[in-house]
DNA sequence: CGGTCATTTGAGCGCACTCAATACTCGTGG
DNA sequence: CCACGAGTATTGAGTGCGCTCAAATGACCG
């Protein structure tokens, strides 16, 4: 194995402002735009890896599904996420729309041959690789020793930020998954997930309106009740010394 | 966010063949040899992440510390394993010597400088980070819904792999880390590890000896009380039609 | 307005946790 | 070689968080 740690927001930042320009999305422009709608499955689990696919708008959901019908959700991708990367035979996971979702598709082949010539993109597909390792290491911490309130919190913070990135109302958490997806990205249930979002209403922390958005109304409190905040926390660390003991 | 999926197993083969001749290994050959000894930290989480190590022998956790004092052990590492790949100014994990190690360093500048005169050790990077990503995702569902028991044969059957790899006898589980390692790795608790090794000692399946080795007595139970095992399903897969439902 | 699906709420249970005590391992020194 | 001590592991008793099963309510769409 190989451990790694990664620039992870930097980064991020700069393939953000500079998609559309320079990205690894330009490497689809060509394709032609292909549509789902919500609970189409884009790619199985199992299926060959033949393509890499460019979101352009709407949301997927990234799942594993054990033979035993358990679903675990690992990630959430919307406009601008590439899916399909892989050197592998075979998808490890499939990708299913959550709403209405438009991408373009590349073979991988194409996708590497193109790579060759644009040393600028390999770097920019490392940063995104290292990106996923960090989050997927964050969301082991989580899954390992987290109660569900600091969870949910957890994650609706994550959301919170996204949803502000994209230019919703400020404290307006966009949710285009179901509680259920929410459940399963979490290692909960639903009804767990539930219960929780209505004690938050009820200490005036969410007003939890519609079903795909939630209002923050004391976003210190979600902090705090998330425990240590992974993204404030592993961001700016410029300096020394920091929270551990020994 | 950038979700993938790559090609594991063959390629993980490929560098462990190679190995000492062509693997990463050999950009910190002229590095000198250094020692830890059981519970001495190679670095820190948040110190500045400037190397990068080979490790030559010897066993490493990595961990990451909560601010509330939980811990989580995201991998072990091993001989010929490297750590320390990173884009980013700081470690987000410790790694820690489980006994005694002996590894080499590298500068994190001269390893990418002769990394641009090797596409072959680029691709085995890129490899072994995918190899990361995959293992991580199987952490994640390991961790987000498997029960105690589960875990624990997971974990003992992966282990037993490594140590026939290692050329254990046969049968023979080598652990190195301690039973509060196991747990930490596993999102569960020191007195729920002990009971459920006891308990699956007394149907007979392990012999508990030493603290450091268990042998396997009936690995089919093992393999059938952790779930679909994710090493030998994601394997192979060269024909179509696996097991999902919809 | 009715039907379907998503969500909430309730009651009860069980797995894994906590706290606590005992037993074992192994290294060290008498 | 044995006795001792510190760290590690096992075992026991009791509890609680999150799960399961079940029913009611609410949202959304034709």
């Amino acid at each position: 194995m190989l451990a790694s740690n990664f620039n992870v927001r930097p980064l991020f930042e700069e393939t953000a402002a500079i998609n559309g320009r320079c990205g690894l999305g330009t490497l689809f422009e060509q394709s032609s735009l292909e549509h789902a709608t919500a609970g189409e499955i884009v790619f199985f689990e199992g299926d060959r890896a033949l393509h890499l696919f460019a979101i352009r708008s709407g949301n997927l959901r990234i799942c594993r599904q054990l033979h035993d019908g358990r679903r675990v959700i690992t990630g959430f991708l919307t406009k601008n996420d590439i899916v399909g990367v892989s050197f592998k035979n075979r998808y490890l996971y499939s990708a299913e729309a959550l709403d209405d979702v438009s991408f373009q598709r590349q073979t991988k082949g194409a996708f590497e041959k193109q790579l060759l010539a644009r040393p600028d993109l390999r770097r920019v597909l490392l940063s995104q690789l290292c990106d996923e390792v960090a989050t997927a290491q964050d969301q082991m911490v989580l899954l390992a020793c987290r109660s569900a309130e600091e969870r949910l919190c957890s994650f609706l913070l994550e959301r919170l930020h996204k949803s502000m990135a994209q230019g919703f109302e400020p404290n307006v958490i966009n949710l285009p998954m179901t509680r259920l997806d929410i459940a399963d990205y979490l290692g909960l249930t639903i009804e767990t997930v539930s219960r929780t979002i209505t004690k938050l209403a009820g200490q005036g922390i969410l007003s939890a309106g519609r079903r795909h958005s939630i209002l923050v109304l004391k976003k210190a409190a979600l902090v705090q009740r998330a425990g240590e905040d992974d993204a404030t926390c592993n961001d700016g660390l410029d300096d020394a010394t920091r929270y551990y003991r020994h």
